[in-house]
Formats: C-alpha cells, structure tokens, sequence
RNA sequence: CGGGGUAUAGCGUAGUCCGGUCAGCGCGCCUGCUUUGGGAGCAGGAGGUCGCAGGUUCAAAUCCUGCUACCCCGACCA
C-alpha cells in the first residue's frame, strides 16, 4: 500500500489533488490558479497530443498559429460569444515597466498605455475569424481545415491541478465550409475522432452527443459533446465540437464566391479537447495506489528492475536484461532498465507503482538459475514467473491486454453506474449516489435550470442516435419522446 | 468573488488557547559500514529569517492588523 496516501473512499478529491502531486505530474505555481507540468506530466500530454495530432492530419486539417493577443474590439463583434467569455478575461493595458522614484521597485510605466487593450485569449475564433475574411474569397479556397495547438486563459475562481486552472493547453480547431451541411459533417467527424481517441487511446468509454442549449459554447448553434464517467460518479466533458453556423463568418464578415456566382457567408466549426484530458485519465483508472496508466499512453510501459547482492550479479542481470530490452524496443515498447544502485527494489517497486507504469519485470539471481523472470501488472497487481524466452512476445501481448482491460472495466463502471430513473424523488436519491441518470426531459431550459438549481445535476448530453420512446419530464410531467443524459460534473 | 479552515526544514507535523531554554519529532537528504525477491539496519551529520509585511511588548512561531497562497463549501464557469 502506498504510504500516507488517501483512499478513493476516504476523500475522492484529495486522492486526486495528492496523486497528481505524488506521480509528480504537476504542480500549483507561483501564479495564482496556474500549473507547473512537470516532465513526467507531460510526457503523457505529449504521447496524447501526438496521436491525436496525426488523426487530425490523417483528417485533412493542418497545424498553425495565431496571436495569444487578441484585440479588444474583436470581442464584441459577436454578441453571445463576448458574454460567454468577458467575465474571465486577462487584459493587457500597457507594454512597458520602469524603476520606481526611489529605484527599489519595478513599476508600471503609465505612460506605455496600449491605445487599444489586449486580451489574453480565452479560444480563439474572433482572431482566427478576422484572420479568415483575407483568407478565403471563393469556393476554391474551401473547405479551410485548420488547427492550432497553444495556451490559453481564462480566469477561473476556484481551480485543479488539469481539471481547471487560470491557463491550460489544448488544440483548437477552426474550419470553414462552402455548405450547412458539410460544416455539420466536420463536426460530427471531428467529435468521432475524440471519441476514436479516448476509447482506443485513454482507454475511456464516452457517450457522444449534443448539448443542451444551456451547457452550449457560447456562439455556436450546436455544441457536440464526449462525456465521460468519473470513479465518484460525476461526469467530465473529455472533448467539444462545435457547428457554429454562420455566426462568426457574419460577426467578421467572412463571404466567398459560390460556383453559381453568389456571394455567401462560410459554414463554420470549431472544437478542441485540454490538458483536462489528463484528469479524465488519472481519475477513470487509477487506484489507491497511485496513478493506473494506458499502456498507449503510458511514457514508460516497462519498467525492470534487477535484484543483485553483489556487482558481478548485476553485471550477469545486465548482460541478460539488455538483449530483453533491445527485443521490446525493437517492437516499439518504451523500456526503463533501472539499474540504479541508490535505490532498493522494494523502493523501486512501490515507486513504478505508484506512477502507474503498465508493467514491471524483475530478475534476480533465482531467475538466472532458472531462466525466469517476474512480470508484474499495474492494472491488475498480479505477478507471475515466466519462462524467459519469448519474453518480448509475452509482454507485448501482456501491454494489450492491459489496455483492453483498462477499457472493459471502465465501461462495465460506467453501465453499473448508469440508471434509468422516472420519478422525482428518485431522481433526487439517485444523484445523491452518482453516476449517469436517464430521464425524460420536457426540452426547456426552464426546467433543466430548475433541476440543477435543486439537485446540482445537468444535461450532460443528448446522445446521438438515442432511442425514441415516449414518456413524462422527470420533472415537469409533461411530454417528451426521448431520454437525456443527466448527472453532476466537474 | 462571498463563507469557513490552514500556512513551522524538501515533505508530513508538535508547539499557538496560557508570550520567556520551543524551535522539536517522523520521512527524505549527506558520510561510513552492513544490506538488496515489496518502500533496509546501525552510527554520525547537514538543513528552519516559524507564509509575507507591519504593530504591541523588556521579550513574539505564540497577541493584533493587513497581504499572499493552498484546502473545503457556495456563486461563476467548460
């Protein structure tokens, strides 16, 4: 048992705020409400944004990069978009400091006030959108499938290490179409390929569907959603796609010259998934000892460590675990041999553990004489001793198996954990427990503002596809022909 | 941003009510020897302007004021 470290059921949220800061994923910094990634956080942000990088490619979009500064005036061009976003904007006034009188300060030189202030971005589609008005003129030159990965702000009163901080990182996605409809298209591809992403990559089950017009990003006409199951029952928005019809290409003017020879505006998306992905990992796998990783996205998916008494030992292990190591390389495996003398194994055990690395080998003198070797697995903290040969091919298959697991245990929490609920008191019971709920919704905001201001629960999605029956509101009574997602969310 | 709590060595903490050998303990760190199949043992050692800034007092970790950060609850938010 790892030491000093709380349990899921003593206190969900300071077993999550302890483990980032234990597997040394990150840190609060000097900044109010900002983080500090460290190495091994953001390693695993890499291996993320490496794969879904490539699926963005293999979909066509390209990478590029716009301003962090975006003027002030490009703001309210689009009305609800600045209402979403005025309230938790950093804005840059000045552009220069100076010694104080008395030269023990650095102040603020008054007299480089910027003529029209800077906003730090909270998303970018007004740069991009005014960006965009010079970029495209015919049908020619669309669709623009653009993406961009960066920073960005947004003042947040209360936050978490990944879960919401002051800045965080992410990918944003901007895309302009000739039609309604192939805009929509784009949507929906994009929302498939976070779906693609978090099941086959995070090993994380979503439910794929649309908003509520109340959870809706401000400025798009549909917000698309995965929504994932947290191990406390509340529900994480994992990734958003947005159509945003033709608001912003009106807010910035942005026509092309159709085949007919008519001058339209552009159909536009944009969607983006965050380093919150990083707390929808930790907290869909991990355990009470410590950080459960995918082995797709784990930066060390095996780990050995060799047991010696003596220097001549080590060497006989080396001599054995470099070949070992070489196969599993050779087979794309990332491999960690850590023959550091500083450490003991049971130390190295509890540490490997603790980080969450898929798979752990040992070998000492016992297995030299007996050509085994201990494999050890996170997800499942069994161990056995295998016959050596073919290791390579054992802990591959061993690596897949993990994942798969990480996924079908996920899943089979996420249906446990989802009810079909028809009354109003037992609504009320069952968002106490957790989990997803499944209740009939009159399609008001009225009544989904009602239901959250007396339970604390939302829509969390409209899933696609979702079967049509016909029923009462849970809370209104009155008709509807299909259930909604509900629940509490971070 | 409102209410509550916390801040003492790298980490975790005792001491704060009742000012005066109170700056202590555990882990970690350094050196040496013995150890090494689940967080090693012994011996020695280094490390702290008690969050920051003021104030009260002969004397402040301890009392007062302000500030900052973190945690919990709420509001806001994706």
């Amino acid at each position: 048992m790892a030491k000093n470290f709380t349990s899921r059921k003593e206190n969900y949220s300071q077993w999550y705020n302890e483990l980032v800061i234990r597997a040394d994923m990150a840190e609060n910094s000097a900044v109010r409400g900002c983080m500090v990634i460290k190495p091994y956080g953001y390693a695993i942000w890499e291996r993320m944004q490496a794969n879904l990088d490539k699926m963005f490619k293999d979909t066509g979009h390209q990478n590029a990069y716009f301003p962090l500064f975006i003027p002030k005036s490009f703001f309210n061009r689009e009305a609800a978009h600045v209402e979403g976003f005025a309230k938790e904007c950093a804005v840059v006034t000045h552009y220069r400091l100076k010694n104080s009188k008395d030269g023990k300060d650095i102040i603020v030189d008054d007299d480089a006030k910027l003529e029209e202030e800077l906003i730090v971005r909270p998303t970018s589609e007004t740069i991009i959108w005014n960006t965009y008005k010079d970029w495209i003129q015919s049908y020619r030159d669309l669709p623009l499938l653009i993406n961009q990965w960066a920073n960005v702000v947004r003042w947040e009163m209360r936050t978490r290490l990944f879960l919401r901080t002051a800045e965080f990182l992410w990918q944003e996605g901007h895309t302009a179409h000739a039609t309604k409809e192939e805009a929509i298209e784009e949507t929906e591809k994009i929302l498939h390929v976070y779906e693609e992403f978090a099941e086959k990559w995070m090993a994380l089950p979503v439910l794929k569907g649309l908003k509520s017009p109340n959870e809706r990003f401000a400025g798009a006409v549909e917000t698309y959603c995965i929504e994932a199951l947290m191990q406390d029952g509340k529900a994480l928005q994992a990734g958003t796609s947005h159509f945003l019809g033709q608001n912003f290409a009106r807010a910035f003017d942005v026509k092309f010259l159709s085949k007919e020879n008519k001058l339209e505006y552009v159909w536009a998306t944009s969607w983006g998934v965050s380093t919150r992905l990083m707390g929808a990992l930790i907290m869909a796998h991990s355990d009470d000892k410590g950080l459960v990783l995918p082995p797709k996205l784990a930066p060390i998916q095996v780990a050995i460590v060799p047991i010696y008494k003596k220097n001549e030992q080590l060497e006989e292990i080396t001599k054995k675990i470099l070949p070992i190591k070489e196969a599993l390389e050779k087979r794309g495996i990332t491999v960690k041999y850590d023959d550091r003398d500083t450490q003991k194994p049971g130390w190295k055990f509890a540490e490997y553990e603790f980080k969450g690395i898929p798979v752990r080998l040992a070998i000492g003198p016992r297995d030299l004489e007996n050509g085994t070797i201990e494999v050890a697995r996170r997800d499942t903290l069994e161990k056995e001793i295998l016959n050596i040969t073919d290791i390579d091919i054992k802990v591959a298959n061993l690596l897949d198996a993990i994942q798969s697991n990480l996924y079908e245990k996920a899943l089979a929490f996420r249906e446990e954990n989802t009810f079909k609920v028809d009354t109003w008191s037992d609504f009320k019971k069952q968002i106490e427990k957790g989990g997803f709920i499944l209740a009939h919704w009159d399609g008001t905001e009225e009544t989904e503002q009602k239901i959250k201001e007396e339970t604390k629960a939302t829509i969390r999605t409209i899933p696609l596809n979702n079967t049509k029956e016909k029923g009462q509101c849970v809370f209104s009574g009155k008709d509807s022909n299909q259930r909604v997602v509900f629940a509490r969310a971070y």
